[in-house]
RNA sequence: GGGUCGGUGCCCGAGUGGCCAAAGGGAACGGGCUGUAAACCCGUCGGCGUAUGCCUUCGGAGGUUCAAAUCCUCCCCGGCCCA
């Protein structure tokens, strides 16, 4: 890593777009170009898995790193108390310590992952560091707390906040303790500004404003200046929300969301959204991904660049193999349909499934309704038996006729396993028991 | 604390005694076309199911009525204004 690196990753996250929201960006430049800088970025733990959202500002912290930067992740158990009300409009839950502990475990190892903490970055003074909010943050009285911390914060400059005031204008107001938010992360940064040397703060494009908080706050307790950055919210041109299916959330964690179904929700990107994701959500160089869109635009129907989005990002997050094991599925379940027994058994892990007993199967009744139901695929009776009725289910790549009650017996008879699927795109596997 | 407006299905939003499982839009889902696209077209979109049927739903609990999302009482939550 050289200062050439350290220098060019401004002009690369412009590059990429990436670059939302700055503070100077000439004096970050010479920053920059004057030797490592480290920089931190913060993630609650809401859920016990990052999801796919978290993404852009994750391998963002990457990138510094790639760059010769040294990276801190945070996991937020001290905020993720209290809930952030930046770029929501509602009031959060509060989650209990319980659920906030493990959910701290499970995102910090998943932000583990995305960064290098080996022996050789630790050589060159930019090993990543993985911290918990807490750390500082329980231990702290509430006099002394406001003595220190909301000392140095005007009520006007917080209400002055975007986030504060699209909820103060909205229907739901805003509770004190989402108000006081802003606090907590102004001095999470200061305090890792004091403990750490860490100069920079990065974010998604809502935390602009709890980053510039924490700017001010580096300025009057520490007189020091300090930097912020934010990059862009990820959208899709069809103005659904990015990152989410008809099943909810895509989420990093494999158990929660298999690495096929991301590789899939990947596959299916928009071709207007396709090299905006591949700049965003990959490491592949810039340049490169110039010559992969010239390469799509040729003919969109092959859909290369979806192809190298799904394989580049199921590998970021899963690693080689299971990106591996995704394409093949892809590859395997979208060719010609998979209807022996060998190639069914090779869907498990792949497809999401569902155990279900063979003496529960009522054959001659309703069982392919019941199946439905309890795979998931299907969230009523009634909803399956008008998903038949309009031709959308197949089993092991038969259509169901519309007035289908029950799976065909000689599947019953011999397999087990049985490949349940709707529509096009969605695929159940279901193992007999 | 006072006044006032509001809380409807996944979301927005109409409805202000029966014709309301509740308009309209969006999202979603299935089908067609296609590139596992987009756009477009058709269908569905509380549950049971197929019955001019029953059950559950319009912030919560009671009440009036043959009949309530709609009227009354109390309560909870939010906005705005006043104190």
């Amino acid at each position: 890593m050289g200062n050439t690196e350290r220098k060019g990753i401004l002009e690369d996250l412009t590059l990429r777009g990436l670059l939302q929201d700055s503070t100077d960006q000439t004096a970050l430049q010479e920053r920059l170009e004057q030797g490592p800088i480290t920089l931190y970025c913060g993630f609650d733990p809401t859920a016990d898995s990052l999801h796919l959202g978290h993404l852009v500002p994750l391998l963002t912290l990457r990138r510094f790193q790639d760059a010769g930067h040294r990276p801190i992740a945070l996991a937020g158990g001290a905020t993720g108390m209290v809930g952030d009300p930046s770029g929501r409009s509602e009031e959060r839950n509060l989650l209990d310590q319980n659920e906030l502990s493990s959910n701290v475990a499970a995102v910090a190892a998943q932000l583990e992952s995305f960064l290098s903490f080996d022996a050789e970055s630790k050589k060159k003074g930019i090993a990543a560091l993985l911290v918990d909010n807490r750390e500082w943050t329980a231990e702290v009285n509430v006099l002394d707390f406001l003595r220190d911390v909301g000392k140095h914060v005007t009520v006007g400059t917080m209400l002055s906040k975007e986030s504060v005031k699209t909820r103060l204008s909205s229907e739901q107001g805003l509770s004190f303790t989402e108000f006081s938010y802003m606090l907590l992360q102004a001095n999470d940064f200061f305090e890792l500004h004091k403990n750490y040397e860490c100069e920079m703060q990065i974010g998604g494009s809502d935390q602009w404003g709890n980053i510039t908080a924490g700017i001010d706050m580096i300025r009057r307790r520490s007189s020091a200046i300090a930097y912020g950055l934010t990059v862009p919210l990820v959208t899709r041109s069809d103005g659904a929300k990015f990152g989410k299916t008809s099943e909810g959330t895509l989420w990093l964690d494999s158990k929660r969301t298999l690495p096929y179904e991301l590789h899939q929700y990947l596959i299916n990107v928009d071709d207007r959204d396709v090299e905006k994701l591949l700049l965003q959500l990959t490491l592949i160089p810039v340049s490169e991904i110039s010559e992969l869109m010239v390469d799509h635009r040729k003919s969109p129907e092959d859909r290369r660049a979806q192809q190298r989005l799904a394989t580049e990002v199921c590998r970021l997050v899963h690693g080689d193999e299971e990106a591996e094991q995704a394409l093949l599925a892809t590859q395997g379940l979208f060719g010609s349909e998979p209807t022996s027994e060998d190639s069914l058994e090779a869907l498990r892990g792949i497809v999401p499934e569902t155990e279900v007993r063979a003496s529960e199967l009522k054959q001659g009744e309703e069982s392919l309704i019941d199946v439905l139901v309890l795979s998931g695929l299907c969230s009523s009776r009634g909803d399956a038996r008008r998903t038949i009725a309009a031709g959308g289910i197949s089993v092991n790549g038969d259509r169901q006729a519309e007035d289908a009650v029950s799976l065909p017996n000689d599947l019953l008879l011999n397999g087990d396993y049985v490949l349940i699927q709707k529509g096009k795109k969605n695929r159940h596997l279901l193992v007999i028991v």
